[in-house]
DNA sequence: TTGATAACATAACAACTGTTATGCTATTTG
DNA sequence: CAAATAGCATAACAGTTGTTATGTTATCAA
């Protein structure tokens, strides 16, 4: 019976502009909404995403809020979804780039981790969380964490390792990964760029950067171009 | 100024009864509400957590509950205060029972943990999604969390890795353990048997186990008894 | 300018929350 | 047996939540 069909499709793109010829930008769009619950989600938990607040947050009420959504739960799947392509998206791309070795592969994505932040560990900490208390969540988390290992599982495999040691490989890298969100480590790009030498040892049994002197050779070894990223 | 000072110091410990005959035991202690606190906690997250379910799984109303306490902080606490015991006492017994040698010490956290339900891992979730929303929740989580990795290191520094590769195992350790319960991965105590020997050789690169063939072999290993350990 | 409609704001409803005040009842005490 | 108190239940208050109904303003076509 739903007839106005909504169109959440292009929740990752940039937001069209209005037909007005504008100026002060009054109208509050959908990605707008996805936007403020996305922040709140991330700095207080699904605790902290309540209509009044966001609205709030976007200097306008829950009235304004119903002429974009039916319901809260839409702008909720929304926010999934705007999730999924966030936080999966790059990785992915960078590891279909790298090409069919699994060293090359496993350069990639630890290059697009730490100096591109290809996953925003906050964002997943916090869609974690929610899929506590949202069986709907807890659905979309498993279908992408699923995906995610099953993507390391196979960068091992290219790698040399057969069967379940690169499935246990692909666990420990991906579990170490979320344990390290979970914990909130607070460290600077220098501090983890010395570490990876010897999580590549341990992940993946190369020792090859345990010569690598100072932060900078590691930069250079993990990005070909290795140009900072600049934030825009 | 706060007088009346509550002693949640004996959370650990079986309620003493209560000094009247007894029979139907309608009193309802304060572990009670602890107890129906953890569980709630458990199953629905930290916003499960309201006096009125809790009374009601309790066959009470809230009236009951402020006999007994005089905030709902207050039982938070206690319940904050019964997981560090519930979930640390066992494991840091096992490693100092195991003795100065490092791969004991391995073998029996490693023991305490798949055999012996050393650490729930349901309630490590619920703790650490709580910390999201809660400071004081997450001052305990940290406080925890660093004494374990800090045990970890111990352990790898007895095994004969030095300083920061010995930081970096009890990281992978440890955060993968968190990743482990954070995806609620569901498996039989005979599947983590299987994959002991693999994680020993990513983990403190020990090959002794990959030899090891069938769980039998894998549990007389781990356990030097290696009796079921009952329920009760 | 007039009218229509888009884009909100305002207010209220019902359900929930922690907390408090008060009423009831069973058990203990004198 | 009577009185006192422990151990609750009941009800209400003020605050929050999602949602809806209705009122108001801005935008734009004719």
């Amino acid at each position: 019976m739903e007839s106005s069909k909504t169109t959440p499709s292009d929740l990752g793109q940039t937001p069209d502009a209005s037909p007005s010829k504008a100026g002060t930008q009054k109208r509050i769009s959908r990605q707008d909404w996805v936007s403020a619950a996305r922040q709140a989600l991330i700095k207080e938990g699904i605790t902290g995403v309540s209509l009044r607040k966001l609205a709030t947050s976007l200097g306008a009420t829950t009235g304004a809020f119903y002429w974009q959504y039916k319901r809260l739960e839409e702008l909720l799947e929304d926010v999934r979804q705007n999730w999924v392509h966030r936080n999966t998206a790059q990785i992915t791309r960078a590891i279909e780039e790298a090409g069919p070795d699994g060293w090359e592969m496993y350069l990639a994505y630890t290059r697009t981790l730490i100096l591109e932040d290809g996953i925003d560990a906050r964002y997943d900490n916090a869609i974690r969380e929610w899929a506590h208390s949202s069986k709907r969540t807890a659905e979309v988390l498993r279908g992408v964490e699923e995906f995610r290992i099953d993507q390391l599982k196979t960068m091992f495999e290219a790698m040399g390792f057969e069967g379940k040691a690169a499935l246990i490989r692909a666990r420990v890298m991906y579990f170490h990964q979320t344990g390290y969100y979970a914990m909130q480590i607070e460290e600077t790009v220098e501090e983890r760029l010395e570490n990876v030498p010897f999580y590549a040892e341990v992940l993946a049994d190369r020792l090859d950067l345990l010569g690598l002197k100072g932060v900078g050779e590691v930069r250079d070894y993990l990005g070909k171009d290795a140009q900072p990223t600049p934030k825009g």
